[in-house]
DNA sequence: TGCAATATACGATGAAATTCGTAATCAATT
DNA sequence: AATTGATTACGAATTTCATCGTATATTGCA
């Protein structure tokens, strides 16, 4: 048996856009649009366009019963987060959770709160 | 002053070529196909083309004395590293390591040596 | 009803990335 | 020197992504 790869890996677009829909749980294209935006400049149609290729890829769901749709997240914030983040650690980290901690804290000093989160998740494995 | 961004982001391909050249240190174009031929199913000539482009991109430097080409990463492991996971945490994880490490830990038990790897690493930060 | 505003649908374009075929070059050995 | 084998150079085809213009449809309201 190979291995299912089942797993659609969403553009760089397509993951700012999964971002507004994960903070929303649900928007219109305008909206989603509209939010984006502030960091990006890209016409109300190429928005459109990218969620729709998103909803045939499966990475959102919509409601079109209305006459505007309105737009889901499928694809959950988690799994794509361990997918793209393990991906990385695979190949760019040789695998080691370490090595990537250690890039992620890096230079700049993380918060107390942080620390204290990371502790408390060592702890769980021991 | 706007912000500098003279940074390079290798592509996929890019980046499993990068892979090789920074556990060998140096290779010729056959050494890389044939090491990344394990994992990829891809030509030699576009093994050579793609690392080509990364020549004139500057990510890998070369020695075309003799025949046989060498090349060497010019793009360092760790930049590398830095770019793409401050990237990936920035708009995938709200910013926040200790997000990262969970999903990073995610289900997978780490090993006794990564768990104190890790451990120093938070100390240091005290 | 018909006009204005707002939506979606569709197709086309352009850029970047990937792929590979073929030609040209070089080296070694007969 | 001529053949063989391996290499690089070059160009082109293909695919994917991102972008947007225009057409079409729907809604609300004057």
């Amino acid at each position: 048996m190979g291995k299912k790869e089942n797993y659609i890996k969403p553009t760089e677009s397509e993951l700012e856009i999964l971002q507004v829909l994960w903070n929303e749980g649900k928007a219109t294209v305008r909206k989603v649009h509209e939010t984006l935006s502030d960091v990006k400049d890209a016409g109300y149609t190429t928005t459109l366009k990218l969620m729709q290729i998103m909803h045939e890829k499966g990475l959102v769901g919509r409601d079109d019963s209305g006459k505007t749709h309105i737009y889901f997240p499928l694809a959950s914030k988690q799994k794509t987060q361990q997918h793209l983040l393990g991906r990385m650690m695979a190949t760019l980290f040789d695998g080691s959770p370490s090595q990537l901690m250690m890039q992620a804290l890096g230079d700049k000093k993380p918060s107390k709160e942080e620390i204290e989160k990371i502790e408390q998740l060592l702890n769980q494995f021991k």
